[in-house]
Formats: C-alpha cells, structure tokens, sequence
DNA sequence: CTTGACTCCGTACCTAAGTACGGCATGCAT
DNA sequence: ATGCATGCCGTACTTAGGTACGGAGTCAAG
C-alpha cells in the first residue's frame, strides 16, 4: 500500500509517518530502485499505529523505540534484553497502578453524583490524597467500572 | 513552604511552578500582601505532584486541568459534571486496557528469555498484532506480573 | 548590617513531535 | 498523451511544555 493508506490505516497523517522514518522508528520501506512511491506492508502499517497508541499513554519516541526493539537478538546478550523488559514493565505497571487509583476517584465521582438533585463535594485530587510516595501508589482492588 | 521546598516535594523545577501558576493550573499562592515570597500549603504541593504524574500517563496540561476541576459543585448541573467524569472515565479505561496489552506482551518476552541460553523470537509489536479497531483491545486475562 | 541563599518578574530560549510548503516526479485513468 | 491526484524531498514553521537568564528584591544567620 501506499503511504496515504498507510496513513489512514495507522490514523496519523502522512508526513508523520516520513518523520518516523527519518527517526528511524520504522525501516525504509520497500521502494523500486529508481526512486518510485513507498510501498508498505499492514506489518508496517501496524506498527505506526502501535506508535500512536504508545505515544497516547505518555511514552515518548525513544521510549517507543525501545519497547519495538525489545526483541529476542541472538546475538546479544538475553540478560540484557530481560532487564531491559523488566525496567520497561515495571514502568508500565506504575501507570497502570496510577490509572487505576484515577478510576476510582472518577468512580467515586460519578457514584455521588446522580445526574439531579443535591451534588457532594468530591475530587479527584482529594481521591488520591494518602499516598506518602511515587513508588507506593496502593492498587485499587475496587474496579466499579472494567 | 516557599516555592523550592513545594518543587522538592512534587518533584519538579521552581520554574515549573511558576509556569503551571500562569496557566492557571494551580491558584495564586497566598502572599504578603507588599509583594513578598509565595507561600505554599502541603495541598498546593500534591496537586503540582498529582499534575506531573498524570502527565507521565499521557494527559495534556489542559486534561489535566479538566479532571481537577472534576468536582461537584452545587452551583453547575450536575448531569455536565457526570458527563465530563464518564467521559473521562472511558479515556483512562481506554489507557488502561492498552498498558495491559503492552503488559501482556512484555510478560511473554520475560517469559520467553530465562536469562541464558537460546532465546526466542519474540517482540512487542508481535504480541499486540491481531487488533482490528482502536476501541476493541482486548481485555488481556492472564495478567502474569500483577 | 553585611553576606549569601533564595525569590521575584519578564523575556528569551529550548526540545519533542509534528505540520506545512513549494517545486518537481510519478502514475493511472480517461 | 495529458491531466491531476499523489508522492518525494528539503526546509521552515508551529505548539506544548517547559528551562534559562539577568537584574533586582527579600530574608535569616552570623
């Protein structure tokens, strides 16, 4: 396919997926030798949105590219590429964690909240007030709403 | 507190501060009234720290503003206030379920390297393949690092 | 009452991540 | 074969979200 719908196919605009390339988030892909159109594969196409999606939840392009490059190498070292996957999981659990704790005080919110009559004061900051550290973000084990 | 006690204790610079108090994301801090130092409470301080933890999950300033202003107040109706949580409520789900996929995927690329010998081919993109739309990512259930 | 650390304000500058533009090339469709 | 939509490239511009700077004011300790 064409870069137009690739485009489409990734919901991003044309000249952010030859920016991309330009960063090397994704190969140069396959061209006729002269000079012609970029054609594109669905992996490829998959992989922009990826992009996108991953950029939505807060990681940046070089996080990104770090997450798309954590694959299995042979050729180097396993360990490596474990740690390098076990740093980035416990980032991800971490926002999830954080996520989660919005939730409930979005939750809350709406649970006061009966669309007429009387409203309670209630907020999301109040909602996360009692955590003492980043790193001791205290899993809600209440999900009102999955 | 003065301003760098209050940066210390969310983690961020005085100039940034400074910067969230222009637009308007946090209040005027209380302040002698001559033109002396701001003066900062400990709530002042967790709201600036819940701003840059929502923004490590992807929500812009201007979101963020808006799920602080989430509260319910007696003098608005109290359907808009619902609808902006639901709203709201449906984005950080969204953000949720995306972090569990890329969770999921991590865990199999963990699960595939035991830290010496062959190692498997394995990598993110390939564990969140077979999506068709942005609004079904599929709930992952073997949630394998909590 | 001086000294050094901190704060004030305004303005300028910076990085990440696009977004737009202009001129030329390609290619399929009539 | 001739439009004309699309694509290519390089370069310039934009927006969000800070960061840095300079010069003057404030404050607490010694």
């Amino acid at each position: 396919m064409r870069i137009s719908t690739a485009a489409k196919k990734a919901r991003v605009g044309v000249e952010t997926i030859r920016f991309y390339e330009r960063q090397g988030l994704i190969a140069q892909p396959q061209r006729p030798s002269n000079g012609g159109f970029r054609s594109y594969t669905s992996e490829i196409a998959e992989r922009i949105r990826f992009i996108r999606q991953a950029k939505e939840l807060g990681f940046s392009l070089k996080e990104i590219d770090e997450l798309l490059s954590l694959k299995a190498d042979p050729a180097t070292d396993c360990a490596d590429v474990r740690a390098h996957a076990e740093a980035k999981l416990e980032n991800v659990n971490q926002k999830i964690a954080r996520l989660i704790t919005i939730r409930f005080a979005l939750n809350a919110l709406i649970a006061a909240c009966p669309g007429r009559g009387a409203t309670h004061y209630c907020s999301i900051l109040e909602a996360l007030e009692g955590r003492k550290t980043d790193a001791a973000v205290p899993l809600q084990s209440k999900e009102m709403r999955p």
